[in-house]
RNA sequence: GGAGAGGUGCCGGAGUGGUCGAACGGGGCGGUCUCGAAAACCGUUGUGCCUUCGGGUACCCAGGGUUCGAAUCCCUGCCUCUCCGCCA
């Protein structure tokens, strides 16, 4: 959420930022909004001022045991006008608030222009992609020729877009999220072990609500949904607060189960584990302050790189320009896994800086000793990595003509000292 | 699921419906004293909004209600704790 003072001192800036994203929001009734509001609230006050003025007069009178029925008679119709001016304005803010919702973040100035995923912008690239003296096997194929991918039964438990790992495969899974908390920690980050359902102050501190509700799935009769990604629940964990300065900045690391209803995904990955409606992530999460963001940025995009050199998955790393970045991102780097049988890069870490637009939302700030006064934290949050995906890279970079799998030096022992799938 | 208790400032903990943004204690910060420290003493110590920059206004879990006036009374929700039952 962008400070509503931003937007009146900085309409032109806003209005630039929509086009840039190829976004809308009605900048226009909030200007107008605010204004209304302003010039509301100072009548509120002062009426309310009056008010209090009299009820003062009245406790005073009543206290020399004068009779006091007149003044509070007279008292009476300044009461209702004072109640009902405060409504008013209660119905301006949540107005003025329900618009705000709806206003994607501010670009950081490095980020590209730009339409679509094409016009992203190569940071660097780790790795050569492997050459097969046979045709590359996809994920689907190996998975079930190695009976370690079900999805068939999975679909049979649940339906269409899941995926289900057996054996060796189940394994991996296990492995790579022990491996990327194992690393997680090492690098600083605190582990943590979030609830996957949350509730819709959450889901709206985070910014998938209002607006992206369709995309997650709700839990019937209550308040619950279940989150679509390790961001929602690490990142609200300090909602509301004032944080010590000194404890900035704040370095996460959770497994959750990510679940998604892929809803406008019709046709596309419609086999394996690509893009399904559950999947396992590891997510780093990072509080800090305005003035270390983009370095906590950098060094956030590069522990999860690191995990794909330690695995050694070639791999590169774009900048998403304006029009492909996400609704409350300021700036992210998407990390590309190399996939052989798409013979393309795919995504498998989103890492971004949100600067202060979840910290409005949530009221999460930190105390700055230079002031002595409260200032929103930046939130970054980027996946460290997704499994699921990782699993799809593993099965597909390592394979052999007869259709095994090299198990990566890095997961080992994590595999309890396995070294192929065969 | 059943029964009960409770949610107040950084923490503990008061608070007859009328200067209560809130006693008192602890902590923090600043100061006096000291070579320094401790102790003692003094002062200070929440957040948002509006402002004609003098101030004003709101917030005692959240949302409603009663009242001239609510931290204090009423209703609803959420959360915490205790006991019983059930359970991974």
């Amino acid at each position: 959420m962008l400070d509503v003072k931003f937007i009146v001192e900085n309409e032109a800036a806003v209005r630039r930022m929509l086009a840039e994203r190829g976004a809308e929001a009605d900048v226009d009734g909030i200007l107008a909004l605010a204004e209304k509001r302003r010039k509301l609230v100072f009548e509120t006050d002062e009426k309310r001022a009056e008010q209090n003025r009299a009820s003062e007069a009245i406790a005073e009178s009543k206290k020399a045991g004068e009779d006091t029925t007149e003044a509070v008679a007279e008292m009476k119709a300044l009461a209702a006008e004072v109640k009902e001016l405060g409504a008013g304005v209660s119905e301006l803010e949540a107005e003025l608030h329900e618009k705000l919702l709806e206003v994607p973040n501010i670009l950081h100035e490095s980020v590209p222009p730009g339409e679509t995923p094409e016009d992203n912008e190569l940071v660097r690239s780790w790795g050569d992609p492997p050459k097969f003296g046979f045709p590359a096997r996809a994920h689907y194929d190996l998975g079930e020729m190695l009976g370690i991918l079900d999805v068939e039964r999975a679909a049979r438990v649940a339906g269409s877009r899941f995926a289900m790992t057996v054996g060796a495969g189940a394994r991996l899974e296990r492995a790579l999220l022990s491996f990327f908390l194992d690393e997680a920690s090492a690098a600083g980050y605190t582990e943590v072990f979030a609830p996957f359902l949350v509730n819709s102050a959450a889901m709206t501190g985070t910014g998938q609500l209002p607006k992206f509700g369709f995309d997650m799935y709700g839990v019937d009769g209550e308040d619950l949904w279940l989150n679509p990604t390790g961001e929602v629940p690490i990142t609200n964990l300090h909602a509301g607060e004032i944080l010590d300065g000194e404890r900035l900045p704040l370095k996460y690391a959770g497994y959750t189960a990510c679940f998604r209803r892929e809803a406008g995904a019709h046709g596309r990955d419609t086999r394996g584990m690509m893009r399904v409606h559950q999947f396992n992530k590891v997510e780093l999460v990072k509080i800090t302050d305005a003035e270390s963001s983009y370095d906590e940025l950098e060094s956030l995009t590069a522990d999860a790189e690191r995990l794909l050199c330690k695995i050694g998955l070639p791999h590169r790393v774009v900048t998403l320009c304006a029009g492909d970045l996400g609704f409350g991102a300021a700036k992210t780097y998407d990390v590309e896994v190399w996939i052989p049988s798409e013979e393309t890069y795919r995504e498998i870490s989103s890492c971004t800086n949100y600067e202060e637009f979840q910290a409005r939302r949530l009221q999460a700030r930190w105390r700055n000793p230079r002031t002595g006064k409260p200032e929103l934290v930046h939130t970054l949050n980027g996946s460290g990595l997704a499994i699921g995906r990782c699993v799809i890279a593993i099965l597909e970079n390592f394979q052999n003509a007869d259709g095994s799998v090299k198990i990566p030096e890095a997961l080992i022992p994590y595999m309890g000292g396995m070294k192929r799938i065969e």
